[in-house]
DNA sequence: AATCACCTTCCTAACGGTCGTTAGGTAACA
DNA sequence: TGTTACCTAACGACCGTTAGGAAGGTGATT
């Protein structure tokens, strides 16, 4: 079992990074908040570098689970309702936009002497959801028949990179900017990815 | 005219900030890679802050300018051909990334501090790209006749919702990861605009 | 059962370094 | 004469990190 204080400071140090990136979160901060000293963090990680990765690590672990969870919970509903009730499922979890800040802040904009590792880090996470999605929409469409492609990789991508964008809105602007943007793209994106009547 | 150095600086700190961030990018480097010494950055600004805060100005400013000129210049196109051009024309001037870059990180990421000054730049600039796309949608839509919904709003909305997507990972993922991504949405969500043939 | 070495987890103190910023001065120019 | 644009020197603050030690538990040896 892994030792409480190193949970502790896992988890704070990712509201840390979430909100200050990797230069302008502190240490002393972080420790503070833990309620230890400083220096006692490298009783459990090597230095900075150390526990920004294995936050990095956790939180997309962390993510990809949660991501899996939702649609396979789905399963019953109809597909349309399913990637449309996505965005309201993350909504209801409040504490996932840290997670999701933190995840997209360091996709993004990673510390330069980490850019290799986060894109080893990244690249997998991004691919299994691409995976996922893509074996959820052609499962779904050979018993609904609806979506008006078979192209199941691109009809996958096309919903990544909007989830994306209005999740991104959300983290940024807040939930009203976020219902705002999700109740104007919605229709026009399944309009283009389904049967039209 | 304003003085060479301070637009050198302007221009210098924004390659910075949109690396390193706010935090991350030092004052020290900028000056000498501008030729002058760090306390001279004084002469042309109050401080960090000040420059931050001009150089957000300045960015928007131009990329307003540019988003403009694009869409006014392929006023005789066909309207898809327009939309989906953006994207090739935004590739085709190499130096954006790095003023896109700049612009996403202080959208997404402020300092702490400079919240509120980023928000008040922001939503402005956001709502003007918004009404701008809005009226050329409208009034394209009343020679062309091809939009599926006359809400316009919308309609651009979502298209800059998908923009967004897309350029945030022609900025991280690069040329080639985009062509993918554009290639994946594009046909989705231009069928989900238009009227269906 | 008592002793021992060992490891872990925390501490205080302090390191070298960089940060943004200010003071104060010089030289050029209007 | 005053202003602008630069300089050198130095400020205090904070950074991540290391050294070295105290306290406590674990487990093997006597």
């Amino acid at each position: 079992m892994i030792h409480l204080k190193a949970q502790q400071l896992l988890q704070t140090s990712i509201h840390h990074f979430a909100a200050h990136g990797y230069e302008g979160a502190s240490l002393q901060e972080i420790a503070t908040e833990v309620g230890i000293k400083k220096p006692s963090i490298y009783a459990h990680y090597k230095g900075k570098d150390d526990l920004f990765l294995q936050a990095t690590t956790y939180a997309l672990q962390e993510q990809k689970r949660r991501f899996a969870t939702y649609f396979t919970s789905t399963r019953q509903q109809p597909l349309e309702q399913s990637l449309h009730g996505f965005f309201d499922w993350f909504i209801s979890e409040q504490q996932d936009d840290i997670l999701m800040r933190f995840i997209l802040r360091a996709a993004y904009f990673p510390p330069e002497k980490l850019e290799q590792e986060m894109t080893d880090r990244f690249n997998p996470f991004f691919d299994s959801l691409h995976d996922l999605l893509t074996r959820l929409l052609r499962e779904r469409d050979r018993t609904e028949k609806i979506l008006y492609s078979t192209d199941y990789k691109s009809a996958a991508l096309a919903y990544l990179t909007v989830a994306e964008g209005t999740l991104t809105e959300l983290v940024y602007n807040g939930v009203d900017a976020f219902h705002a943007r999700q109740q104007a793209v919605w229709p026009i994106v399944w309009r283009g990815m389904s049967k039209t009547i």
